[in-house]
DNA sequence: GGGGCTTCCTAAAGCCATTAGGCAAATTCC
DNA sequence: GGAATTTGCCTAATGGCTTTAGGAAGCCCC
């Protein structure tokens, strides 16, 4: 019998390419070892559970918004910063819908701290420091901005603005 | 044996309160007739499907929203109105928040149009009035205060804005 | 080439969704 | 008031996903 080489970071991967291709919520243990032509039960050596899956898929997808988001955002200020921003989260989420979903799949707090979340915080911070704002307006600009591009991506993922889903629109 | 007296109305209701309960996406058929102390079976004669449930759930949720908005907004305009529209959608999700993650649940594009989805748009649309917008800023307002709404209210209902959840943050 | 760890499998139990068919209660009609 | 009919809920059964427990075969190293 030839193994399959599995491994808790093949199994991520792959888990997030499968989001991409059928929906996060359609993301299973079961339909991921179909995907490697192996037994369900075989994945629960690399994964604690379904839940675990669907963590790590958020944690992969915070990060490499992160990352790109960090990217984007190098040698840029100002509306020229915000703009690239937005457009990261944006390409993200056309491109990666099932990891953008993936990033807004609740962690528990200890999680949520340790992840690529917090790049996310300062990385906005970073850009309102151009716009001069003291506290707690700061505070209040990084929350309104979480919300527009949220509010505005995920509505325009949620039926390209063809009044599909949004209930605000 | 006495009947349990079951019609769509009542297990919609009753879907809707578990939701808040336990959340939308633990709104299971199962439970649902545990609630009514029923056998699974029994409830699809009612629905056609979990997936009609939750779709029931959805539109019941909108409606109530759109009822709500649709009296705070008597009588007021302008940033008067901007503010009341706001505070109805924050408190129907704290409120309400099983209900409130309903009121996002994907619609076919028939079954949204039919929904009171599209009084939403129309009282996001009787809101601008006041400011004095032509199209096509109209509606890029109408879709950036959905945005903003959406995003700051699922924000905050993920975590009270405590950093548990939100990537953009 | 034989331990020993690792990887994957078989087996099994539990829960959810869904369909088909049956019996009994409620309703309707004479 | 009772017979016929409709309706409501049940039993039974299938199939999928999750998860645990324990077994066997592959791989590595001495």
């Amino acid at each position: 019998m030839v193994r399959a080489g599995l491994t808790t970071e093949r199994l991520v991967r792959a888990g997030a390419e499968l989001a991409d291709e059928v929906g996060f919520d359609q993301v299973t243990v079961s339909a991921l070892a179909r995907r490697f032509d192996v037994k369900t039960a075989s994945l629960y050596s690399h994964l604690k559970s379904s839940q675990d899956l669907k963590t790590r898929i958020a944690l992969l997808a915070l990060a490499e918004l992160a990352d790109r988001a960090a990217e984007a955002l190098a040698g840029r200020a100002g509306k020229d910063a915000l703009v690239a921003f937005a457009d990261v989260y944006r390409d993200y989420a056309l491109a990666h819908p099932g990891r953008y979903t993936a990033a807004r799949y609740p962690l528990d707090p200890e999680t949520a701290a340790a992840s690529a979340g917090v790049r996310h915080a300062q990385l906005t911070r970073a850009i309102l420091r151009g716009y001069d704002l003291a506290e707690p307006d700061q505070t209040h600009a990084v929350r309104l901005l979480g919300s527009v591009f949220h509010g505005y991506v995920s509505l325009e993922a949620a039926g390209g603005f063809s009044h599909s889903a949004p209930p605000l629109l």
